[in-house]
DNA sequence: TGCATGATGTTCT
DNA sequence: GAACATCATGCAC
């Protein structure tokens, strides 16, 4: 395995870390076991300037994580019943982060499983944001963590560097405003990414 | 294969 | 009161 990324990967903008991150390892560890999934699909967010960043507005309760220090989680509730995971990116004080949007489970498949309520295939068990957080089990008890530390229970580390001709960018899913940046990173034609799927060939 | 829709609660206007 | 960084299902083709 790669050794845990530090937090000097995270302080930097988002759309510089969110491509580096793919073919990363996200590994969450509780009483239930281990699960790890590798990324093939990430989304950068930034703050003020971002109108598609929930940050767009300066810090509220729900999102002053994002303007904490780098290498924490910011976890959020949406549509009523599905949380999401984020990474916290950008120094102290500046809003940045990037959403997991789905991976491959590498380890812990049973536990993935479990944790989900419906019985997908393999490559639907951590593809999409909320799947991907429920697989490793994550939810607003993580919200502040910290992924730098190899003691703690979310590591993240460094996997097989992507190519860079395998890494697609193109616009990002689900959100209605700065739908011209193409900020949503993927490993080209991987089965686990969420559609819409760029199609391979 | 693809679109329309219901579930369900927090956040912000 | 509306919007929301979603998902699974059901039905049409």
């Amino acid at each position: 395995m790669g050794r845990v990324l530090p937090r000097s990967f995270y302080a930097r903008p988002a759309d510089v870390v969110a491509p580096e991150l793919l073919g990363c390892i996200v590994e969450s560890e509780t009483p239930e076991g281990l699960v790890a999934v590798r990324l093939t699909e990430v989304e950068a967010y930034a703050g003020e300037d971002d109108p598609a960043s929930h940050a767009w507005r300066g810090p509220t309760p729900r999102t002053e994580v994002m303007f904490g220090p780098p290498g924490r989680l910011y976890v959020y509730f949406t549509y009523g019943m599905h949380w999401c995971a984020n990474l916290v990116c950008a120094s102290d004080g500046v809003a940045a982060a990037v959403l997991l949007r789905g991976g491959e489970v590498v380890a812990g498949e049973g536990l993935a499983r479990a944790r989900r309520g419906a019985r997908p295939p393999v490559r639907r068990l951590a593809s999409g944001p909320a799947n991907l957080a429920s697989a490793l089990g994550l939810d607003g008890s993580w919200h502040g963590s910290d992924v730098t530390a190899a003691s703690g229970g979310l590591r993240v580390r460094r996997g097989r560097a992507a190519d860079a001709d395998e890494v697609i960018a193109g616009p990002r899913v689900g959100v209605t405003r700065a739908v011209d940046v193409a900020w949503r990173f993927s490993l080209h034609g991987d089965p686990t990414v969420s559609p819409p799927r760029p199609r391979a060939g």
